[in-house]
DNA sequence: GTTATATCACTAATATATTAGTAAGAAAAC
DNA sequence: GTTTTCTTACTAATATATTAGTGATATAAC
């Protein structure tokens, strides 16, 4: 009674898949962004404010897929390159607005026509219809989600609790005890 | 000469699409994991490790796609939680095996099922095809990519170095000059 | 108008990502 | 057999992710 039934999830891991699928593609944006010295973070906002012109962190958030507490040191850090700019909106001073700094805007300027060639290149590689069924079944899928879909109960009887229980090898393995 | 032509990059953002996607299906899962208190790179190698029983942690970077210079920290604390083995593999003292321990065994144990039974309602609320479609795709894609692309070219005359510049306001907003 | 609540950016603490580099061991070149 | 090269896990430094919580402002309730 030990080989009981291993895979015990019978589903297939499809958040593994997307993860999959981003990082095989990236791989071929990632050196045109750090040719810039860019972060992955840094590039989505700033293409997101060339299509926006004037957005407010909160709304940045959304678009990229960044969360709201990583989006303060993330503008912070493209203020001190003078990626962008942020203002207190007028008449709310909650609010702040984020746009392109002029050395922003230059540098999509510049990098623009690089990342659609590399687009390019992908697309005549791997064939348009590929690409367009993959377009077409993520917004599908990403539309559906709009359905109300339930989640399950969860049970209170955990037994695996997240305390650091017996802090046993904090680091490093000890290097030997592999011969007893 | 203002509204100059907005969005600068032609095609659409797919790997932005790939990240929203995978948020959307990982909202229905993130509270059975945050209930058992895992993270979710931890919840992937519990995964991984449920279906290949004995993995090295180079092996676990490539099922996971996490970072191997992540790896070490991340293993290392589940170690202490307890949750998985660590052991020099005998033949080649540079290499490390790593197993479920009991307790991470008994929480996959615990947890497949909930899993599933998320993974069926969505599959209920979305569509059986819609899904199988996604799939589809999404393997169609990662398949594709085995064909050779080509890197564009990247031009040598960068403009905004990775130069920390002129550190202008390094952290918060100036919380007032919002009236002149 | 005052109080309660909500919104928004931000902070703090910890986990992970990313880049570069290190040390030990193994394999290949010689 | 020694030297070179490669592989592997690990370390260090910084960037981002995540969770919880704060303070300031705005809006709603009264």
């Amino acid at each position: 009674m030990e080989s009981s039934l291993k895979p015990r999830i019978a589903y297939r891991n499809l958040p593994q898949l997307f993860l999959k699928a981003r990082e095989c593609l990236m791989a071929h944006f990632r050196p045109i962004l750090n040719h810039y010295g860019l972060t992955d973070q840094q590039w989505r906002i700033l293409r997101s404010l060339d299509e926006h012109d004037r957005l407010e962190p909160r709304e940045i958030c959304n678009l990229c897929q960044i969360h709201s507490a990583s989006m303060t040191g993330v503008l912070a850090r493209m203020e001190a390159l003078q990626l962008i700019q942020r203002s207190r909106v007028a008449g709310d001073q909650r609010r702040v607005e984020v746009r392109l700094a002029p050395k922003g805007d230059q540098l999509v300027r510049e990098m623009a026509p690089l990342i659609d060639s590399q687009y390019q290149l992908i697309e005549e590689a791997i064939g348009t219809n590929i690409l367009a069924d993959l377009f077409s079944s993520l917004e599908t899928f990403i539309g559906a989600q709009s359905q109300t879909i339930a989640p399950i109960d969860l049970p209170s009887t955990r037994l695996a609790a997240p305390s650091p229980a017996t802090p046993d090898t904090p680091q490093a393995l000890d290097q030997a005890g592999a011969g007893d």
